[in-house]
RNA sequence: CGGGGCGUAGCUCAGCCUGGUAGAGCGCCAGCUUUGGGAGCUGGAAGUCGGAGGUUCGAAUCCUCUCGCCCCGACCA
């Protein structure tokens, strides 16, 4: 992509509604702009970062077996009804009527719906278990959205649920979850501790949440400081086996949010325990039969009998995430992509556009780019250097490579790192095989 | 929902106290000169001062109401 022609409108300064870090970049490198509180569009530059992650979640959800179907945003009342959330749920749940007078609602979250489709279409033990999920935007009507896409009313969920005959099935569907969530995050770049949580008022008794420490997190947690130095599993895992082991491995260190941790009895001695700031990006719940119960989600046991169906869901915010990345991967200058969130790979800088020769290195370079699969953004724009470079900066692609006078007289392209900040000179077919050993 | 703050050009802000009909820097457009870390000069475009009502000869400025946004707290993927 050129950057002469894409739409990328980047702010020089700090818009004065941002406060936290990610909501200032992503404001200022062109994402996102904000059309109500809470609410935003997603501008080509930040919309290919969701997708990015959408797609590493999704694989990642497909590998641990759960299927994806689609869900719509807007739901009956009435299911909502039968679960008795219609009037739990509050002045959070967005909700409207059709010409027909039909009370209807902006989905806040999809256990009604699915636990309804569920219904519909199983009837027997022989088709468990089934977990579903959906990538979908959620409407909650916060009373105070903030930090931009951390906490926006609308906001982009993978929501799974899983449905089993038993307990022990249950408790399988969770593992694989939980398992799942630590490769997605890992992935991601992202370090994400799972912390015993509070199943607060989705329901349930068995629950964790992942959380990113950093101290602009909304939530506060406490976790054995050994986790610092932990590196979260991102091995391959053979989810036919048994998972309890890894379970049991990844939840011997102690982590829990606020309202699982005893302030007065800590587990862990003081001098082991970091109390922190923390960004919850999943949580994964055991539900029960707390939806399937009410609704009658039941199906047929091998003697005819009716077996009232096992749930669990788990959710990721994957608009969040977007935030919670450049908060955890950034500096003074900008954002630092991790490589596999990138919305490019790299990014090509001609320092003289109107030079003929610059031009034409910097041209046959990213033709040799694209040639090699390496998805660049070309700043081909006739800007000064150090605009160039800052914008570059900001922006936060992995790579960048410079093409100058000066890089044209040693017959080399310079490479700079992002992360790193470390800069090489060497020939324009080393640069792509560096570049491509990383993809 | 309690408490606080802010709405003036695309962005950051000044002007408001003490009323006289709107400014700066950056950005944008044109031209020239520049060119390795947010260049210089010249010229130009751009704001019904969030909205409504009131006071006044006259309101960005004073008064009332209203809408929007942000921050702290309580609540939450």
């Amino acid at each position: 992509m050129r950057l002469s022609t894409y739409f990328l409108p980047l702010l020089r300064e700090n818009p004065t509604e941002a406060q936290i870090v990610s909501h200032r970049l992503m404001l200022r490198s062109g994402m996102i702009r904000q059309s109500s509180a809470g609410i935003y569009s997603w501008l080509p530059f930040g919309l290919r970062v969701l997708r990015k992650i959408e797609n590493i979640v999704r694989d990642e959800q497909n590998r641990a077996g759960a299927q994806e179907l689609l869900m719509p945003t807007i739901q009956p009342a009435e299911l909502w009804r039968e679960s008795g959330r219609y009037d739990d749920y509050g002045d959070e749940m967005l909700r409207i009527r059709d010409r027909h007078e039909r009370d209807m609602l902006y989905g806040p979250t999809n256990e009604e719906l699915i636990t309804d489709i569920f219904r519909q279409n199983i009837k027997s033990y022989r088709d468990l278990p089934k977990n579903l999920y959906h990538i979908q935007w959620k409407f909650r009507d916060e009373v105070r959205p903030r930090f931009g896409v951390m906490r926006g009313r609308e906001f982009l969920m993978k929501d799974a649920y899983s449905f089993d005959l038993d307990l022990a099935g249950a408790r399988r569907s969770y593992n694989k979850m939980f398992l799942a969530y630590l490769r997605t995050f890992a992935r991601l770049g992202l370090k994400a501790i799972p912390m015993r949580a509070d199943t607060g008022p989705i329901g349930g008794d068995l629950s964790h949440e992942f959380i990113i420490l950093a101290d602009t997190g909304e939530s506060q947690v406490y976790c054995d400081k050994a986790w610092l130095n932990t590196d979260i599993l991102s091995s391959n895992v053979e989810y036919d086996g048994d998972l309890q082991p890894f379970f049991q491995r990844w939840t011997a260190l102690y982590a829990a949010t606020e309202e699982k941790h005893d302030v007065a009895n800590s587990p862990i001695p003081a001098a082991d325990l970091l109390a922190a700031r923390g960004i919850e990006v999943g949580q994964i719940f055991y539900l029960g039969t707390k939806y399937s119960r009410p609704m009658n989600a039941v199906v047929a046991g091998p003697d005819g009998e009716q077996i009232v169906a096992e749930m669990g869901c788990y959710g990721i915010g994957v608009s969040r995430l977007t935030g919670a990345i450049i908060e955890a991967s950034h500096d003074d200058s900008g954002i630092i992509w991790p490589e596999s969130v990138a919305p490019f790979h790299a990014g090509l800088i001609n320092l003289r556009a109107g030079d003929s020769a610059s031009t034409a290195a910097a041209d046959g370079l990213y033709a040799a780019l694209l040639k090699a699969g390496i998805d660049a953004l070309y700043d081909d724009r006739a800007e000064s250097p150090g605009v160039k470079f800052a914008a570059m900066d900001l922006i936060g692609l992995p790579w960048q490579l410079v093409v100058g006078p000066r890089s044209l007289q040693r017959g080399v392209v310079e490479v700079k790192n992002r992360r790193s900040g470390q800069r090489e000179d060497m020939t324009a077919e080393a640069a792509i095989n560096r570049l491509r050993a990383g993809l």
